[in-house]
DNA sequence: GCTGCTATGTGCGTTGCCGGACAGACGGCA
DNA sequence: TGCCGTCTGTCCGGCAACGCACATAGCAGC
């Protein structure tokens, strides 16, 4: 089923490193393997250790109202989870899930402050993936305002198999409407949709892609614009535009006036 | 009508540097007047300035689709405006639009980066922040998502109280749905509601604040959630519970099992 | 094979908000 | 004073998603 798995396992982010400060930084890291619906932190935890992912995938989650859960960010190989760490914090401010089992680089938080103050491309670089997440966030806010369940789903699937560098992975329908922050039967109209256009297949607890460019199409532009913030940043090619339906109603000039 | 106008006009942030670091960066600042409705950056623009205002505020807005926006972020005397150069980044990620008109300390680009290095307070406090800043992202994701209109404009209106430090303050309806990306029409059932209950009062453009206790309780519970991450940040205090609904559907611990 | 648990599917009325259209009210300006 | 642009209020049908309840289907263990 694991067609699309690749050939190296390793993270992102540290493979960004230089060579010799990714030698250092591997020596203090063991590889873990995370459990799919374990908690790495709940909100407000002091942060023990920072994972960077490699085959899992973690889900950041936001909770109001005591139940209603959102997922609000995804971490996998293209990231970190413990990213208060990186702007000195020591408490975790979101949930963290593992969604998709798998591998992680795991370093306890001494020595990953340790590192970030002695090997000097460390910090511009998750610095870096701070200003990402941050974007991601702001995204996840607007896409989960204004598009419906069934592109979001479909925007979760490819997020997923990103991350997952599989076709196919085990999730439940009752998973996907937490992490969506929907019913279930939600997630069931909107996944016989999709299956009903042969892009995806699914049977009790586990999915497959079957067709990845039609899905892409299927779902919202949020997917395809994370992607380009990922490769390029906020540079001016990951722009959206973007004007008030009603310029009129702001007063004034629509540029800087002040002083 | 500005009966709750503060004695010191100063920006909180900067408050909180030691009194020779913030001398020389005040040096170095000028204060100038944000016009309400301008933009001070549009998404991927290269960033010339950052604002920290003392009586003015600033809408982050995220759009989706070319057309469809929503306020993710708000930045009044409490924040700064231009979080990705604290990253080392150099363009802005979301839209930044001047809500409330007033006055604002501006520093530009290079120099700001001279002083972050040199100042050896800065840093850490902006850092800070940026994790309040990515708190308050995800935040807005999930109320955005589980919370209806009146509730997110009773939040709304008081978030604003807190920055433009009065009871009154200029807004109209239609930028109202702007910022809660919905209608204005839903803007009209809700202020009409909040009206009715003596909560508020408004009239053509304009908003006053009655009685502020109530309108608290008629807001959801993210403003208050909002204010503990100020003023506590991330520790124990700001925890908000939560726990997925089937934990059964769960497979494996809840706590981190890995090696 | 049967039992029992979990995952998925369907039906029903309700609700919060949408899109569009139009009527009324306020307030600056001539 | 009266005009006119802007802001606010009300109506309509429609739809996505809700909450609740119950029916079916896959799968594991005995």
């Amino acid at each position: 089923m694991s067609t699309r798995r690749c050939a190296t396992s390793s993270n992102r982010l540290l493979d960004a490193l230089p060579a010799k400060e990714r030698d250092r930084f591997f020596a203090d890291c063991t590889l873990v393997d995370l459990v799919a619906g374990s908690v790495l932190y709940e909100q407000g935890d002091r942060i023990r250790y920072v994972y960077f992912p490699t085959e899992s995938s973690i889900s950041m989650l936001a909770t109001v109202d005591d139940h209603s859960t959102l997922e609000v960010g995804m971490v996998g190989r293209e990231g970190m989870c413990g990213h208060a760490l990186i702007l000195g914090g020591d408490f975790a401010s979101l949930r963290a899930l593992t969604q998709g089992a798998g591998a992680a680089w795991r370093t306890d938080t001494t020595t990953f402050r340790r590192h970030l103050e002695n090997l000097p491309a460390l910090q511009p670089l998750l610095d870096r993936y701070v200003s990402i997440l941050l974007r991601q966030l702001a995204q996840t806010a607007a896409c989960t305002r204004f598009h419906v369940v069934e592109k979001r789903l479909a925007r979760w699937l490819l997020m997923t198999q990103d991350r997952a560098q599989a076709d196919s992975f085990d999730v439940t329908q009752e998973f996907l409407a937490f992490m969506l922050g929907v019913r279930r039967v939600g997630i069931t109209t909107a996944a016989s949709s999709l299956q009903s256009r042969k892009l995806i297949h699914y049977r009790r607890g586990s999915i497959t892609i079957l067709n990845r460019d039609r899905l892409e199409a299927a779902a919202c532009t949020c997917y395809r614009f994370d992607l380009e913030v990922y490769r390029h940043g906020m540079t001016a090619r990951a722009r959206g535009p973007g004007s008030f339906r009603h310029q009129r109603a702001l007063a004034g000039p629509i540029r800087t006036t002040d002083a």
